[in-house]
DNA sequence: GATGAATGAGTCTTCATTCAT
DNA sequence: GATGAATGAAGACTCATTCAT
């Protein structure tokens, strides 16, 4: 328990100085001196500091893809839509809730080295996947429109992302996450186009 | 012009490396050795590292700024969508026409320090004033619908970036920037939905 | 214990080195292979080449000025010639017995830079302003004639100090430092002229 | 002709540079800024950097030592003391209206590497040997009385140095040099005892 | 398990000097 | 003779990692 607690210590400090100061400027003192430990502890609860790193990253992952529920169409079951959004709130809180894991997934973890970036590239593709499936799905059933799917599918991955760094750092007021899904949800469905005019 | 071969040249090395293996990864031997030049050259050109990152991506920069031209309305003029779309089209090409610039700006230029972050931010929020700004008109104007104008604008320059940066990378088939640029328009505009169903 | 043990042993090495090569010629490779440690560790115990430097002068300013006591006048107390005899020798001694920092003090520490140029200006002004102290006290009491006590008071500093250059270096045969510092008081008191003449 | 004047001005450059900056500190760069000349002209007329360096000193060796007129006895000719006064005057007055070149003497040509160490210690030991052998010849005379004539002239040559570095820098009253002379000429003389003192 | 002193490979940067024009 | 772009050897300093205590 103590171990664990040691552990849990180690990586919220390395947490805290990834996201402040990047990878690279981020050294293993800056870590110790946060956790209040010597320099040969570290070593003893990570192999390195390229680990450390990953781990928190691994994580993170973990903890999204925890976040996404299949959406099951069914009577009785709730709406689809309500379903959706309930996983983009759950998303959305989580980042909001994790400032510095958000920083450091979004700008910190980009461009490392090849393998770190497959592995981020490759837990992205996972969620363009699912997206993509979920409009070709749509689109059988009728009611999503004809489109590349990927590209779109694509393109929404992005807007999250983007609205989620926009939104995370440094706010002192919780912004209101209900809010932000149904607008991007009514953004995703129905476009910017006002619906009063003709097509 | 010998003067400013040498130094595109260095330039170019400097892309190339910077793209490839990151600002970290990337140490002045390995931009010279590509350059053909001496260790000391390289300071002749440039005052040190950090600068010739920079250089590099306040050329982007000016590049991607003059890809936007602002959007007129009036008689005469080509429609204000085609003219969108042709902002878009710029923009999408010279990405796309410069993969190795484009994966610094987007996987490398992050995170590094914090005025070289905030440069960079401050750029992104430029592109989002002015989607912010174009989506305030169209609201005046009636042809868009009532929204969070700022937080869709973001999704909206989150969605090119994402699409962006998963078309860049690596293609030998240059994809067909037109049905791109339509797609994210059409996207933009009208969703996801099937426009036959009711609202 | 050990700890100090190293910092001792690395002193000494850069001593030993700046004496013979001066501050410039010596790089930090003489001095850790001298000390027979890694090139890291000399950074452990300072901060830069520079700051060893000076702390082994501002070690030598300390001793210095321990060497000389005030002179004090009364019943019972030695002789105030031989009090300034002892000031001289304890001085000369402490030269002698280390011509590697005498070497370091005369020959190496100047023209290092504007900051310490004036710390070691300012030494030695120290050591004129007590100089003319004395000399403007033994005015008041008659036994000094009349003098520009400023002017005289640097020029018995510098006779000090060329002898001290002149007798340091390279002798197997320790100098009779006695025999030097009576030299240099009749000197400094009577002058050359055979005392058995008329003025 | 033209050729000698930009020597000329190479030379003033570098002089004032190595004054200011010393040796080490002084580059190439500093001098033909100064200068108005091409890098590469600089090699047109000196060797390289240490080359110009000692040829600074050795021609500010070659002025001092006219300076120095052996005193010759003799009716008829000027009273011995008042030829002393007269060299001492001379190489006052050389060095004080030459601040630049004095600094670089006293500061800066010392502790560079061995051969100008030695240059140097030569140059003070042949000055050092004249004084010596003015003593030697005194005491002969039966006016100088008994002493280590090697140490009273070490410090003899001491006092005039300390002097002069104490006298030369950024004053812009110009002392008087007379005044200074006779000072020195006393002490060396009388020493500092009281006249009217018995021994 | 915990410590922290020691390690040394790796990198940026400077600057005296050369040489083709 | 004059130029100044090019050279590359050299040196200070950092920091992730190890290991004896």
């Amino acid at each position: 328990m103590l171990k664990k607690n040691r552990r849990e210590k180690i990586l919220k400090s390395a947490i805290s100085a990834f996201s402040h100061k990047g990878y690279h400027d981020t050294s293993i003192s800056d870590i110790i001196e946060k956790a209040g430990i010597a320099r040969g502890t570290f070593y003893l609860y990570f192999e390195n500091k390229r680990q450390i790193f990953d781990s928190i990253l691994d994580n993170l992952i973990v903890e999204l893809d925890r976040c996404i529920r299949i959406i099951v169409l069914g009577q009785g079951l709730p709406n689809p839509l309500d379903q959706l959004k309930a996983n983009l709130v759950r998303v959305l809180t989580l980042f909001i809730e994790n400032p510095d894991l958000t920083r450091i997934l979004l700008r910190h973890a980009t461009g490392l080295d090849t393998e770190l970036d497959q592995k981020i590239t490759g837990f992205y593709n996972d969620w363009v996947r699912r997206i993509e499936e979920a409009i070709r799905l749509g689109i059988k059933m009728g009611i999503v429109r004809q489109c590349n799917s990927r590209l779109i599918s694509c393109g929404i991955l992005g807007c999250i992302k983007e609205v989620i760094e926009h939104t995370t750092p440094g706010r002192k007021d919780k912004p209101d996450i209900g809010v932000i899904a149904d607008e991007l949800i009514n953004f995703g469905l129905y476009g910017l186009k006002n619906p009063k005019l003709p097509l």
